[in-house]
DNA sequence: TCTTGACTTAAACATTAGTTTAAGTCGTAT
DNA sequence: ATACGACTTAAACTAATGTTTAAGTCAAGA
């Protein structure tokens, strides 16, 4: 059995954030002792990895307690409960896909600075025919500068 | 030159976001005409680039208005503005990795139901012996198993 | 000329996700 | 026996990120 203190614990969260989390129907199974305090039992240690699980996923408070709400309904849902997942699956995919796309985005920005930096100048990007010595950056600048192109092909109107 | 309507098409936002950020200084470069009114120039798209790949990379508008800040000191502060990238680029990849994670838990977890639908309940994942018929899926079921023992040692007390 | 649509502001409102506070209840160690 | 730490609640509070509202300005087309 497992307090509220171990449960914040386990999630590394305050045990407030739990308690807003019971508020909010993302715990209806937890039971009490006498004196009313929550005691978690090892198998609910289940729901709380799903919890976790979609918590770190960004899926709202609001949608988890849904979930947790199918749960409950017993083995009529299962298959409700696999499309859910599977629908988070989806979008789960989807985030870490533009993630990247960011990431590669931050990438090339770091190239544009570093190219800078050695120049002294952030100009060297908007007059490429004044500053650009070294004809190896010159073809680096180059190649990048048509990410930049394309970027502004897509989101210019 | 662009009026915030466009550049509210060009990010997919409302315009009311825009003079958000603006009001929250992630848009100190723009200019006004006569009447009063932003009118973006085509060099701004930069920023707005940047200021879009922060956004969608989770870093909180007062973050974005810091770097924004930076960029108008000019040259000056070019190796700044790189280090910053910088962390946020690791910051983003750590990120992108834990979402992973979760990923491959939903994935489980989808496993965890489609076993469960096809024995008609979930008690085959508490009670092993009892109901799994099929060997093959009584093979996958160990194996995955394994993957709740290994979280729940990580997360157990 | 007059209307329409797109813009402007300040200020109020909404939502999400908690955190903090105040007042109180237990079980246990000294 | 009493003090301490961990728990309980309801309600107020905070922060981030916008959205909505109300009142007004302006340029362009019928």
């Amino acid at each position: 059995m497992y307090s509220i203190g171990d449960i914040a614990n386990i999630m590394g969260i305050n045990t407030s954030a739990i308690r807003f989390y019971d508020r909010n129907g993302l715990l209806p199974f937890v039971q009490r002792d006498k004196a009313g305090r929550r005691k978690f039992k090892p198998e609910d240690l289940n729901f709380i990895e799903v919890i976790d699980c979609l918590k770190k996923s960004g899926v709202p408070v609001k949608d988890i307690a849904q979930f947790i709400t199918l749960c409950m309904q017993g083995d009529q849902t299962l298959q409700e409960r696999y499309d859910y997942l599977d629908d988070e699956e989806e979008k789960l995919s989807l985030k870490i896909e533009k993630m990247q796309t960011q990431l590669e985005f931050l990438q090339y920005k770091k190239w544009y600075y570093k190219t800078a930096i050695k120049e002294g100048t952030e100009d060297i990007h908007f007059l490429p025919n004044s500053r650009m010595i070294d004809p190896q950056t010159r073809n680096e600048f180059e190649e990048k500068r048509k990410v930049t192109a394309d970027i502004h092909e897509l989101t210019d109107l």
